[in-house]
Formats: C-alpha cells, structure tokens, sequence
DNA sequence: AGGCATGTTACAGG
DNA sequence: ACCTGTAACATGCC
C-alpha cells in the first residue's frame, strides 16, 4: 500500500479536484473487500457535498455536510482515480486515465457532476471504505490507538526515548507499530533505518540517543521528501490524477539485495533478511 | 510452478 | 503481558 506519503499525495489530488463537490450518483460494483460494503453506503452519502479531505496515518477521510465522513484505506493495492471530463484541456488526460484502468478491479464509482468522477480500484481488495460519523472518530477502532502523525511536533525525540525505555522489540517492528508512531510501512521505515544507520534488528530500549535523534529527524526527511516526489511506485502506486511517483528511483536499500549501498563512501552490500515476516533491506557495513 | 508483494489482524508459542 | 513468527485475506507478476 501506499504508506503515508503515497496516501499524502493521494490526498492533495482529491482536496483539488473533489473538495466542495456534490456526490449525484454512487455505484458499487463488488461490496467484498476487507469490509463488506453495507447496503446503506449508497444512500449515506448520496446528495452530500465533500466538505473536507483530511488524512489521518494512512487513512482518507472525506467530511460530508451530514457529519458523515467517507474512511478509506487503500490497503495494499487500493488506488483512487478522479476522472475528469470536460472539454477543457483535462479532457485529454480524461481520455488517458480510462485506458489505463484494469476496469475489472474498479469496486465504486462516485459520480459528482457530469465532468467528475472518483473511483475506487483495489486488485488485492485489502483496503476498505466505510461511512462513519464524525461524532465516532475518537471511539472508532482503526483510528483510536493510532500513535502520532511522524510528521507533527509531538512526534519528538523526547516522545521516542520516553517510549523506547521499555520497549523489548526490535527497532523494525517498533517503527511499524502503529501505535507508537502512524505512517510509516515497510518500504520506509527500511529507508529511515538504513538512512540512520542502524540495524534493523537491533532492540530498541538499547537504541543510543544520537540513534533516536537521528531517527526522529530522518523520518520526517524521508517522508517529506517522498512526498515532494510524489510518492513511490512499486507496483501499485499511483497519485489520484495518475501520476507515477518517483521516490522509488531514490530507494537507499528496498528492493536492492546483494547490489551496492549508494551512502557516499561506503560501499557495503545490501542483505535481504527477513523481519516478523516482512521483506527487510540493510547495509552490511553501514548498518551494523 | 512457486515465491513474493506497500497492510492489517488473529493466533500460537516462547 | 510482551514479543516473534506464521498465516490469512485476494490477485498478479516474475
């Protein structure tokens, strides 16, 4: 999926093409994604205007005029597309966008006006979208235990070392843990360990505080930078206008075992490991 | 054919 | 209780 960034980028397409629209037609074509798509969706959120796009870790959430909010989370291949169609220059990319989807996997289409439309496309149907109130969001399950935004001021280095004292887990899994900071995923939190030259399997609560500092700080340089960059293009990504992001090209270690780490003046070999699971890139040399 | 894939969640076992 | 590994979800790509 998308990790934050994508998600960010995902985010201020929709706030320019969608905020202040009117939702005229919905149509749901597969209910069956991680959460089955209730019968009511429809009507929830017909006739509403989208009144704020808002991103919360690595959830959308759309504002209605009835204190609804559209969540969405995109999952692992979750992609939004905004098909405009007028006859203004944007006609041409119109055109574009309908060639390159795989239709078969558009799940909803919202319908705004005759020129716009969103829709919704998951191949691996690992994201969802679901109406909630706005009244709910404090007790709702996916959003409650989420720890701070990485990119806020309270994401800090005192907030990490007061945190990582007691922690028994490795620095990986620790940066994944939703709740102890919400964003990040697996591609980036290879790229903020390797960046910080730290291994990834090392225990957090004996994490020096130069590493936490370093930590904290490299965070929010990846994430901004990534998103500058429009966000990174595994496979799957995709900003809501269908602009590739390009974060990839700048990928330190994900994806690169046995080539060359690309930190000026060290030359060490990336290793592939294999972390709770997950595919995990490091430095032999940099990242001991 | 089989392994792997950006996420989340449940479960078993230490 | 905390932690890790494993698996599951569904589909496509290499």
């Amino acid at each position: 999926m998308p990790e934050l960034p994508e998600v960010e980028v995902v985010r201020r397409s929709l706030q320019s093409f969608i905020k202040g629209l009117k939702i005229k037609k919905v149509s749901v074509f597969n209910r069956n994604l991680r959460y089955k798509i209730r019968e009511d969706f429809e009507k929830k959120i017909i006739n509403q205007k989208i009144i704020f796009i808002r991103r919360r870790s690595k959830f959308l959430l759309l504002g209605l005029e009835n204190h609804s909010i559209i969540l969405i989370h995109l999952g692992m291949t979750g992609k939004i597309f905004i098909i405009k169609n007028s006859l203004n220059k944007i006609f041409k990319t119109s055109f574009y966008y309908e060639n390159e989807i795989n239709k078969k996997h558009n799940h909803i289409i919202i319908q705004f006006n005759k020129f716009t439309k969103l829709i919704y496309n998951d191949v691996r149907k690992f994201g969802f979208i679901k109406i909630i109130s706005s009244g709910s969001i404090k007790n709702n399950n996916h959003l409650r235990l989420l720890g701070p935004e990485p990119l806020n001021e309270d994401f800090n280095i005192k907030y990490l070392n007061t945190k990582v004292k007691n922690i028994k887990k490795n620095v990986k899994n620790l940066l994944m843990d939703q709740r102890l900071v919400s964003g990040l995923g697996n591609i980036y939190v290879n790229e903020i360990l390797h960046l910080s030259s730290i291994n990834p399997r090392k225990v957090s609560k004996r994490l020096k505080n130069h590493q936490t500092k370093k930590i904290v700080e490299n965070i929010k340089i990846i994430l901004l930078k990534a998103i500058r960059s429009g966000g990174s293009s595994i496979r799957d990504f995709k900003g809501a206008s269908g602009e590739k992001g390009n974060f990839q090209q700048k990928f330190m270690v994900y994806n690169r075992e046995g080539q060359v780490c690309r930190k000026i003046g060290c030359r060490g070999k990336i290793k592939k490991i294999y972390v709770s699971n997950r595919s995990t890139f490091y430095c032999l040399k940099c990242q001991k």
